[in-house]
DNA sequence: TTACTTGCAAAGGCTTTGCATCGCC
DNA sequence: GGCGATGCAAAGCCTTTGCAAGTAA
């Protein structure tokens, strides 16, 4: 079940959002969730709880991952590897993609990436249907060059 | 017999390409490049080992993990993720990408990406050096619609 | 011989699961 | 009250590592 982000951009997005996705609305989901909005590189479940913790929540390990398969089901965010061995998430919505700096972490966004184009090509071409693609950059930031 | 001779060759492949990388030479690394030279699809090492043993080959797993780390580290192989939550691994050399069928999990391969473009626009507006990329495609294949 | 490679065993990191309890609606 | 959410503990995967023994060059 996808529900659009864009229409809580402007105020208080978790437990509005929580309540159209038919969640319960729990202190670590409002909390996890407003962590997502204001945090601009994607965030892997360490920093979620470090998150928590930081707002008096000792929330397991095990229910941040419950969470997270939660959201992801609902569409609430997105799940990206960077090759680091782990799950990185981000609020869904836009269609953008990431410069990754090898060096110092970093993470910049890029958008209008203009795959559309590729996947109806993939289609006529190969008779394959695009549902989703994963595309990242990675290399050396500005700063670190 | 023609089939023998054709493996045979491959395997001096093997060797050779494990000369040039100043690797010894060893029946495991033989294999298992043969093994990579086969394969279609991205191989995990689950798969290597199968390989392995079908060749009588009591290889050990941490044996695999290291091979896969000198490959990559001297180029002969790059690793890739579909989000399985393990690595898979492939012969360098083509630049290629992905289309991984989200129902019976075939791979296929597309290649010109023509992301080189991409790179030169990152570098100049963003200041970024791009090494290296990651694309891959997800959804249903022409035989799973 | 010498340095690289391997096997074995253990551990480490990330993630999932079973079950009883708790708490939002 | 009912059903979904959570805590706790354990386990499941994938991968890495230390160390001693083996082996290609």
């Amino acid at each position: 079940m996808q529900v659009s982000r864009v229409r809580f951009a402007f105020m208080q997005l978790s437990a509005q959002l929580l309540q159209q996705s038919q969640l319960k609305v729990t202190n670590a989901r409002k909390v996890a969730i407003h962590f997502f909005e204001k945090e601009e590189r994607p965030v892997d479940v360490e920093e979620i709880l470090f998150h928590l913790r930081k707002h008096k929540l000792a929330t397991d390990r095990a229910t941040v991952y419950r969470m997270i398969d939660t959201f992801l089901d609902r569409g609430i965010i997105t799940r990206l590897e960077f090759g680091e061995g782990k799950y990185r998430y981000e609020l869904a919505g836009s269609d953008h993609h990431h410069l990754v700096c090898e060096n110092c972490g970093r993470v910049e966004d890029i958008s209008d990436c203009g795959i559309e184009a590729w996947e109806k090509k993939i289609k006529q071409k190969k008779h394959f249907l695009v549902k989703h693609h994963s595309l990242e950059f990675f290399g050396i930031c500005k700063s670190c060059q």
